[in-house]
DNA sequence: TTTGAATTCAAACACTTGTTTGAATTCTTC
DNA sequence: GAAGAATTCAAACAAGTGTTTGAATTCAAA
């Protein structure tokens, strides 16, 4: 029946995301799903198979709960930027249930197993290509190593609401998703980096070599030296 | 003999580092280590006080090999926060060997374990109350919760380029520190950060009173329409 | 209803794990 | 150098792991 392997699966989810791939036991998952033990050899070929089944499982449903935003063609790029680091928090950082998405996806993202490549291609590329899209619209002129900095810098900003949760709660005693709430949080995620795309795209457009200028930024520079290995 | 010890606390970093605490066993960490299988337990309490202790080592010799800058009075802040960025870039993202050392904090940072509380004490809140003072002086009149989300934004920024290696290298073949260098990777974040610092500084300055956002989808600046019309 | 395949189930298997044991060895102190 | 503590060592232990087995049960088509 392919309701079995529908039960082992959701079961699954939790349970991996809070215990991790090792920590986990199929006795465990069977018990919860209410299935027999041997199921699990069963409808999937081991426990490593299982777990693939079980991301996929899991980043899909992330993905219905949460769809990427759709625009218009008149819709503004800044616009787009707000939406789109929306919807990136509310699928990684954002605790509603089922909170276990972000929670097991930012695992294979740290140790990422067989399962990665999939969650990439699925999951990673859509979203980064629509970053780099908008990021493409909102910084004319701009090199693509330069959009490619920017990305990382407005993804780091989202992603870590959900990497650095534990230390932010043993820090200072409550996340910011909770202190703020996403609009509050994707508001000032998205005017952050507008500021920072805007001067950059200003000193894009008046000099070539951008001197750092307004306060003085004094950066020694010790000659050029070229040692990475 | 102290040396066991130390021999096993050195080559228990690297292992628990790749492959995590659960999926380490400590048979493998004694004979990579020269030692006898029961030294772990009589040395430690038993395997997770071995773990807790080898995360501290590696944070202390992190800490060892990579301070906190010190700066006078007069080195302006724009260059502490460049010397800041580059330090916690040196520190979490970098390959070079010992490469390990950031690897295993970040494995602390999103599972934590009981080793957390420490970790945070000795390691992360010196480093945020070093971020916070810095912040301090750019953002004259802010908030404490501006500063905070500052920092979020900051620190977000530097962490991505080791918690998101992996998924990087997957997407793009290569990780932006190697592409990018831990230098130029410093002044994209320092630079992108000041340049938001400084625009909402100025906002702060000309209107009292941000403009709170209602129930509307909007930017905090009202974004202009692109194209010509 | 009959038949054969698909699925479930309890039990057992083969293996790895962290930990303990008690004797052997080394080190320290007088 | 001898007594006693500290440390090392090979071996064994007990518990837990993923996986397999083969019979029992359910399901679906003729």
């Amino acid at each position: 029946m392919d309701e079995t392997r529908l039960r082992l699966l959701n079961a699954a989810g939790p349970i991996f995301a809070e215990r991790g791939y090792r920590a986990t036991t199929v006795r465990e998952i069977s018990q919860e799903a209410g299935t027999n033990l041997a199921a699990i050899s069963y409808h999937f070929e081991d426990k490593e198979g299982f777990y693939v089944a079980a991301v996929k499982h899991a980043a899909q449903g992330c993905m219905d709960r949460v769809p990427l935003p759709q625009w218009d063609a008149e819709t503004p790029a800044e616009e787009k930027l707000l939406s789109f680091v929306t919807t990136f928090l509310n699928r990684v950082a954002v605790d509603h249930d089922p909170a276990w998405h972000g929670q097991l996806l930012m695992r294979e993202m740290v140790l990422p197993t067989r399962a990665c490549a999939e969650f990439v291609r699925d999951y990673v590329r859509p979203m980064h290509g629509m970053l780099i899209g908008v990021l493409t619209e909102l910084m004319p002129n701009s090199s693509e190593k330069e959009r490619w900095l920017t990305a990382l810098s407005i993804v780091g900003q989202c992603l870590h609401h959900r990497v650095g949760q534990a230390v932010m709660i043993e820090l200072t005693g409550e996340t910011a998703v909770a202190a703020f709430g996403v609009k509050k949080l994707a508001e000032h995620i998205t005017s952050f980096s507008l500021a920072a795309i805007q001067q950059a795209t200003k000193q894009r457009l008046t000099t070539k070599k951008p001197p750092t200028s307004g306060t003085t930024h004094r950066v020694d520079r010790p000659a050029r030296k070229r040692g990475s290995r």
